[in-house]
DNA sequence: AGCACGCCGACT
DNA sequence: GTCGGCGTGCTC
């Protein structure tokens, strides 16, 4: 008699723990780490959970259920990646749960919906709003509350629901069921006793009278692919329909008469489009790629990560594709990380037509069901061997991983905020490629401070590549001081004389512009001229910004978005004023100063829809429109060629962002966005406008200095104690009073201060907002970088677990803000 | 995260 | 008097 099986599982639950179930002795041979199983927990709910660990220790408490199902044969997490999974959790202060619900896309996470039907019942005895609900569940068998309590319009179905389920007049059944379903084509074909020739023209015959059929047949024939093999002929019934075009109805009578067969094949979503097989070679380098590519190879040998520090235009995609193929023909697998911006097309078209169906293409634009095959392909036999894609798709089940490529390394996206796990994906991909012995490149214009600090340390590896295409020279800059040019009266509105006089100049001579404004809608806020109110979000504290478009204030919190009032709801005065700028009024403005010009506007709001985003991209390309006015969405994308000309419209309210990385961003956005300024043989001009000239960011921009501007940052990092010298921990409690909120953070400041000493900064004075009701209270404590974060972490643990008991406050732990190797 | 259990205000 | 609000605690 052997002894009792148990399995700790993972719960797809924010919840600290794993949880044993009993193995049944049938499901014994199928269990194994990584392999999914259907458990009860709770009353009612049933979910898909992870096998995590497979033991015979008795677990100490009372109940133990039973594994209800096994479902798959074999595991779909790997022990690699629990172990990567065990490193977030620990890291990043959160459970497995949360990490198995980030890792897994939620095609392969399923959870039970409660359904309810009916059962016998007497007519007499069952009320109108009974009888409503026994209606409704007698069209469909079964149906979720939600559905019911939606279809019903009862206002209280819940207590109806019960009082019928304790008479026996309705049962509940759980179902648990997963989003994915494969996807299914409808083929045609002849029937099997048509495949004869003679047979076949006999059917044609006598479909003389109907024509349709007759056409229909002779199409499907057509399709054989060896000529006198009929039984090849198969044809996809959507392109048959097309083709054809007649209705389903003719095809339905030849599948009723028998003259043909329909079949469902499960067949892939991964784009079919894209993947033909390779049809390009790399490009070959220029010189100073080569060298770039040698030296990268060489940093290899001595360092696991290396940063390859690439100004705009110096064709680090190219460098990219020729370590891939090396990568490649070591036969490993390899990682390209980008950050989570749409309009990566051309970089996943070229990766396309270089390594062709090899690369697997992972995007948040991409439906979850297309992700489960990417994920399923991935542990298959024939992986993909190059994977492209965002953050999450550092989750995948790699195999053989040799190499992590990370995109714009600098970019914030990188980063999740909420949910829990709060990772950095460039940090954990170099975790990730240690653990599997892999390399990792860091690819960036304008690396973050903390990797510059990592590459001057000696930790990374650093190659330098400032030298853009031949031909290609960095473009000039001028710094207009607003507020001297406002004295002067050398402002008309929000534009100085000085960017007029060059658009007029690009214009005229059909060059092209970009404008850069970082802030989108009308105005800001709006203000009373009268009595000076300004309208507030009614959920969060922040003012409303206006959209003359659609004449709507709304919230660039929440998204709460309401009409225009019109009149001072303090006052009742309707002298109303726009206050500051936003992309909508430059545009508007613009058209004022270049009636002729074509003006387009790129924003979050000019891009709701994802083609419109296209069309603007694409027409700007084609040199259709004259001004390209937007956010930092004009910084992304493709490659314009025709600018000359990059005016950015305010820099102030970059630099006046109160967060710590605020001068870094901005550094960052004002170095892409003049990357853009310039082509083959011209050299670009970049106009900033600002009221700080002699900001260090400004001076560092102008003067194309990225060092002295690291070098100015890591000093005050170091003076204000920020990452990489101190690790930011951000808790962040909820709660409805603001004063108790208020007490309760400096209690629990009081107290961190006073157990971790001289290891723990601040905290800094709190950030206090309000969404929904809420107060939202965000502490930062500092932690010195040098310092071991076991106990802290303990300590934070327990003091965050000692303020829920007391029910002071809800409380999040916002990750560590700090690289982790 | 659900969901049940339990203790206080507005209704038959 | 109950129904039902949501505050608290548990789920192998």
């Amino acid at each position: 008699m052997t002894s009792q099986l148990y399995a700790d599982v993972i719960l797809p639950l924010a919840l600290q723990a794993t949880y044993t179930y009993s193995v049944p002795f049938e499901m014994e041979k199928m269990i194994q780490p990584g392999v999914r199983v259907v458990v009860s927990f709770g009353q009612r709910r049933l979910y898909s959970a992870l096998v995590y660990r497979v033991h015979t220790e008795k677990p100490q408490v009372q109940q133990v259920k039973d594994i209800l199902q096994v479902i798959d044969t074999t595991p779909i997490v790997l022990p690699s990646q629990y172990k990567l999974w065990e490193w977030l959790a620990e890291y990043y202060m959160c459970s497995l749960g949360e990490v198995m619900k980030a890792a897994l896309p939620s095609g392969l996470k399923m959870e039970s919906d409660t359904y309810i039907s009916s059962g016998e019942f007497d007519e007499i005895d069952l009320s109108d709003e009974e009888m409503t609900l026994i209606h409704l569940l007698g069209q469909k068998r079964k149906l979720t509350i939600q559905q019911l309590t939606q279809k019903s319009g009862l206002k209280h179905p819940m207590s109806v629901i019960k009082s019928m389920l304790e008479r026996k007049l309705l049962f509940i059944t759980e179902d648990i069921e997963s989003d994915y379903r494969a996807k299914t084509e409808n083929y045609i074909a002849l029937a099997p006793e048509y495949s004869d020739e003679k047979k076949l023209c006999e059917l044609i015959d006598s479909l003389k009278r109907a024509p349709a059929q007759q056409r229909l047949i002779l199409a499907i024939a057509s399709q054989a692919t060896t000529p006198n093999d009929l039984s090849t002929a198969r044809v996809l019934r959507k392109t048959l329909l097309e083709k054809v075009d007649v209705s389903a109805s003719v095809l339905k009578s030849l599948i009723d008469k028998g003259y043909i067969v329909q079949d469902e094949v499960e067949t892939s979503r991964i784009d079919n489009a894209n993947s033909d097989p390779a049809t390009c070679n790399p490009l070959a380098l220029e010189d100073f790629q080569i060298n770039a590519l040698n030296e990268i190879q060489n940093q290899f040998s001595s360092h696991d990560v290396v940063l390859l520090h690439g100004v705009t235009s110096s064709g680090k995609t190219e460098l990219y594709i020729h370590l891939i193929n090396q990568a490649l023909q070591n036969g490993k697998q390899v990682l390209y990380l980008l950050p989570e911006i749409a309009l990566t097309t051309q970089i996943i078209n070229r990766l396309h037509k270089v390594f062709g169906n090899r690369v697997g293409v992972y995007h948040s634009k991409f439906s979850d069901s297309q992700r489960v095959e990417v994920y399923l392909k991935m542990l298959s036999e024939e992986p993909f061997d190059v994977i492209l894609g965002v953050r999450s798709s550092i989750f995948l089940p790699f195999s053989n991983l040799g190499l992590v490529i990370v995109d714009e390394e600098h970019e914030n996206t990188f980063k999740q905020y909420n949910p829990a796990p709060r990772y950095h994906a460039r940090d954990t991909a170099i975790v990730l490629a240690k653990q599997v012995g892999a390399k990792v490149l860091l690819g960036t214009a304008t690396p973050a401070v903390e990797t510059y600090f990592n590459a001057k340390s000696g930790k990374f590896g650093l190659v330098k590549m400032l030298e853009r295409f031949s031909g290609l020279e960095l473009p000039r800059t001028i710094v207009v001081d607003t507020r001297d040019a406002r004295k002067r009266k050398r402002m008309k509105s929000h534009f100085s004389d000085t960017l007029l006089s060059a658009i007029e100049n690009a214009l005229s001579q059909k060059e092209q512009v970009i404008l850069f404004q970082n802030r989108r809608g009308y105005a800001p806020f709006i203000e009373c001229a009268d009595c000076g109110w300004v309208p507030h979000c009614e959920h969060c504290d922040v003012t409303l910004t206006y959209h003359k478009y659609t004449n709507q204030l709304t919230c660039h919190y929440c998204g709460f978005g309401m009409e225009q009032m019109g009149s001072c709801l303090a006052c009742g005065s309707t002298n109303l004023q726009p206050k500051g700028f936003g992309t909508e009024k430059v545009e508007d403005e613009l058209s004022v100063f270049f009636p002729d010009a074509v003006i387009e506007r790129i924003d979050l709001d000019s891009t709701r829809s994802r083609s419109s985003y296209e069309r603007i991209i694409s027409g700007f390309e084609q040199g259709k429109i004259d001004i390209l006015v937007g956010t930092q969405m004009v910084s992304k994308g493709l490659d314009f060629d025709r600018v000359s000309l990059v005016g950015i419209l305010n820099a102030d309210n970059m630099l006046n962002f109160p967060d710590f990385r605020a001068f870094e961003r901005s550094f960052q956005l004002i170095t892409q966005v003049s990357g853009r300024a310039g082509r083959k043989g011209k050299q670009g001009l970049v106009i900033i406008q600002t009221a700080q000239p002699d900001h260090p960011v400004i001076k560092s921009v102008t003067g194309n200095n990225f060092f002295t501007f690291w070098e100015w940052q890591l000093a005050e990092r170091n003076r204000f104690h920020y990452p990489p010298f101190y690790r930011l921990v951000r808790i962040t409690l909820k709660h409805k009073d603001k004063h108790h909120l208020e007490d309760t953070a400096e209690n629990l400041a009081k107290t961190l201060r006073h157990s971790l000493g001289e290891n723990v900064l601040g905290p800094e004075p709190p950030i206090i907002s309000r969404v929904q009701g809420l107060y939202i209270l965000e502490i930062l404590v500092k932690i010195k970088r040098e310092q071991p974060l076991q106990r802290i972490k303990e300590f934070i643990r327990y003091s965050i677990t000692m303020l829920k008991q007391k029910r002071e406050t809800s409380t999040v732990v916002i990750a560590i803000d700090v690289d982790p190797y």
